[in-house]
DNA sequence: TTAAGTGCAAAATCTTTGCAAATGT
DNA sequence: ACATTTGCAAAGATTTTGCACTTAA
């Protein structure tokens, strides 16, 4: 499963395709949402540590995947997707990141949610928002 | 300068009116802007790193300051003001936090310029929102 | 005086770097 | 075959912990 869709994203990337980076790529499309370095090491065999940060760090720079900030500090990464791009010069990721006070789940919606701000006598580029609450299974 | 309010500070909050201490709030009100743990450091002749580590965990356990996590991974710290509380029991950063692409500058804005969300079937209890862009002297 | 804060040493993490061996094209 | 990726060792950086000494109340 996914097998074809690594090989894509890899191969668009212009990099190889080695055993290690399918099994990074695999966990992210199995989950589907964004991981913690060390859900990513736990969720692969073997896989050494100094090897993960550099696949993480090279799919950070070709864009498949991005790095998210909470507030509490904590880093994520998430899968890129099309919406992380605009234009071929443009990369933003204005995204809302929502993270569930109850599951803990982190999820990143879609960027069109995203309110303008603006701030007297200031030029605003880009915004991101991190919100809390409760997902939807949590709500219930 | 800035004694009286110094030690009011910590007297709110039942702590040793201690050097460290006041040598830390002092570079905040000097500041008066968020500021990095390295910058604090170097700010202050002589700490111990670990005596800071330890002042700025107390004063964040007191609500007298709090961490800003910046989309880059960045921390900083910044004085809490009165929009930080709410209430007795609440505590909230719903700030926006803007920091300058020029100068890197980052201020802390008035909580009432935070947009409201709301995602369908989630329940959104707080909103932090990262802005870049230029500050108001960078912008000139 | 006695409870709390500080400084130093050292441990525990986390991240990066260098290089030889293994793997992909 | 050749360039890239990987794993290991080790260096750096950051944060935490333990404990004796100092300081504030």
């Amino acid at each position: 499963m996914f097998q074809l869709q690594i090989e894509k994203i890899l191969k668009n990337s212009n990099l190889a395709i080695t055993k290690n980076r399918k099994k990074v790529l695999k966990v992210f499309l199995q989950v589907g949402k964004p991981l913690a370095l060390k859900t990513i090491k736990s969720s692969i065999s073997n896989i050494d540590r100094v090897t993960l940060f550099r696949i993480l760090s090279v799919f950070e720079d070709c864009q498949i995947i991005h790095a998210i900030h909470l507030d509490n500090g904590d880093r994520l990464y998430a899968l890129c997707n099309q919406e992380c791009s605009y234009g071929e010069t443009h990369h933003t990721h204005s995204h809302i990141h929502f993270q569930c006070e109850d599951c803990s789940d982190v999820l990143c919606l879609p960027v069109d949610t995203i309110p303008s701000i603006s701030i007297p006598n200031y030029t605003v580029n880009s915004v991101s928002v991190n919100a809390s609450g409760l997902c939807s299974n949590c709500v219930l």
